[in-house]
Order: C-alpha cells, then sequence, then structure tokens
DNA sequence: CACTTGACCTGTCCGC
DNA sequence: TGCGGACAGGTCAAGT
C-alpha cells in the first residue's frame, strides 16, 4: 500500500501523536504481524518510552528509550491508526473515513499506553511486520542494509541518481523504479506518474534513455513525491494516516487508475498495461 | 548474474 | 446468487 509519501504522512503523524507517550500493553493476535521474543517485548518494549520516530525507505522506525526500537513495514495494506481513550471514530469528516470502532477484524497488534489511548496496527492481508529491534543494529538488518538513496534527500542529484540506474541498462525503467535497492521509496503509484511527467514510456530499457530524458525522470521523481507529501498521501484502498484520515494526492495524479480517461497533456486515453508484472498506466500517446 | 514467477493473505470485482 | 479467476499501493525466495 504506502509508498514513500504515504510512510512519511504517518511518520508525522506519529511523531506529534505518540513522543512520550509510554507503552502499557501490547497485544497481538496473528504471530507473523508481531515475530518477536516474548522476554525481549516484556524487557525493553512493555515500559518504554516513545523517544522519535524516523522512516527509511516505506519503513517507519519507532525509537524507545530503552535502546530498542519497533520497526514497522505496512506493506500493501497495513495501517497504523492512533485512538485517545474512548474516539470511537477517525478524525477528519466521517464520510472520508476508511475506519469505524478500533479495533476491527484487520486489527493485528494493539500497543495500549499509560493514558489509556492505543495505537492500532491494522492489516487486511498479514503482509505487515512490527519487529522489536536494538536501536544500534536497526540499520543492520537486510531490508535496510539492500536500501538505495532516500530521492528526497538533497543529496539525491542527477548524478546520483544516474549512477544508481546505471548498473541495470538492460532492465525496463519502469522495473528498476520499483526495485529499493536502486532508489528507496518508489512504488507503483509513483513509478507511474513520473514516468507520465517524463513521457517516458515504461517498457524502455534503462541503458536506452537519453540523459534529457533521465533529467527529466530525476525530476519528475522529485516534483510527484513532494506534490504528493504535501496533500497527505495516496488514498486508492486501504491507506490512512495516523488519525484514520484518507490522502488526497490522487486527485491530482495523471495516469494512476485513470485508465478510459483522457491525458491532462494531450487528451488520448490513458490505458493500462502490465509492466514488470504489475499494473502500469500510461498515456500511450505522449509516453515514448 | 538479471529477470520472472510464485508465495505470503484477504477482499472485491467481473464474467459466466 | 454462486463460483472461479484476476487483481490490489510490497517484498522475498526460488526458478529459469
Amino acid at each position: 500500500m504506502p509508498e514513500l509519501p504515504e510512510v512519511e504522512t504517518i511518520r508525522i503523524g506519529l511523531e506529534r501523536l505518540l513522543k512520550n507517550k509510554k507503552i502499557s500493553k501490547v497485544d497481538f493476535n496473528w504471530p507473523k504481524s508481531f515475530p518477536n521474543d516474548s522476554k525481549l517485548v516484556n524487557k525493553f518494549l512493555i515500559n518504554a518510552t516513545i523517544k522519535r520516530i524516523i522512516r527509511r525507505g516505506k519503513a517507519i522506525i519507532i525509537e524507545l528509550n530503552t535502546d530498542y526500537s519497533l520497526v514497522i513495514h505496512l506493506k500493501m495494506t497495513g495501517q497504523l491508526v492512533y485512538r485517545s481513550n474512548g474516539v470511537k471514530f477517525g478524525g477528519g469528516h466521517p464520510t472520508d473515513s476508511l475506519l469505524g470502532s478500533l479495533p476491527d477484524k484487520s486489527t493485528r497488534v494493539t500497543i495500549e499506553f499509560s493514558d489509556s489511548s492505543f495505537l492500532f496496527f491494522n492489516d487486511q492481508r498479514k503482509f505487515g511486520w512490527i519487529k522489536l529491534i536494538p536501536t544500534d543494529q536497526v540499520l543492520n538488518i537486510p531490508f535496510f542494509l539492500r536500501l538505495g538513496p532516500e530521492p528526497l534527500e538533497p543529496d539525491f542529484n542527477e548524478k546520483l541518481f544516474t549512477e544508481r540506474l546505471g548498473r541495470r541498462s538492460k532492465t525496463s525503467i519502469k522495473a528498476v523504479l520499483l526495485d529499493q535497492s536502486v532508489i528507496a521509496g518508489i512504488g507503483n503509484i509513483y513509478a507511474d506518474e513520473s514516468l507520465w511527467e517524463s513521457k517516458i514510456h515504461p517498457t524502455r530499457l534503462v541503458g536506452g534513455l537519453s540523459s534529457t530524458e533521465l533529467s527529466r525522470l530525476h525530476k519528475a521523481i522529485i516534483k510527484v513525491m513532494n506534490l504528493s507529501l504535501s496533500n497527505g498521501g495516496s488514498t486508492d484502498r486501504n491507506y490512512v494516516d495516523a488519525e484514520g484520515n484518507r490522502g488526497n494526492y490522487l486527485k491530482f495524479a495523471n495516469v494512476f487508475r485513470r485508465e478510459g480517461s483522457p491525458c491532462n497533456r494531450c487528451g488520448n486515453t490513458i490505458i493500462k498495461i502490465r509492466v514488470a508484472g504489475r499494473g502500469t498506466h500510461i498515456c500511450p500517446f505522449c509516453q515514448i
């Protein structure tokens, strides 16, 4: 589900809502969602206080005052929603909320705080996970070791972008954009949107892209991600922020889930094809 | 090695 | 209405 802008939106909300809260209790009903040793949980999670919350790629890291951290990956359908005691419905407009009272049948992990507020980890498809890891070892788990650079950091310049792509010259540009070891945080929505923005067809091989096209794509990735971030991310099906609210970016999307509609640039019809095993939305006229 | 496919899961939608 | 199949924002392992 969530890509970089959605995960960052959740992180910002959690930072505001959870900082300095003390964890009093943790429940889970699906072991793969919370694969942790109960002795370590009792020693380093229960009664721990939340220091800060950071993000790397599509993962969230909640740092505790016990020198342990909760590392969270939401995969396709994960949600992290905070509720203060007694508040049964999400913030924002009730009609905009995807969530009713919590916990519900998709709740996999419930974290209770000493002030009787809760953080619910909901995950319909059960692909996501929350792992308790010593803070100084977090970045050494395989997921982070493989991860490429952050596209919204200042050092992600055109030179670095080209260097990262260079290793994969015979692969389609869409597959490479989705590869987290090349660049961290891009998923299916922003791959499609960035390729439309830069007028590049997703099946083009990396080695065949001109420096002008690479330059356009580099700028497009940053533009699209920042636009989404400033709109609270994209809600297609499951995504909600830390208070249960949907994101607004899809109102600005030019191709994603717009098949059958006219291209905002040339008026031809957007189509959906399959590239790198993923549903892929393009304007076949202006993406060449 | 690079690339593709299947697996992990539940739910929804579409065609018959 | 029921049933089968395809598909969904992600990653990882195994296969070619």
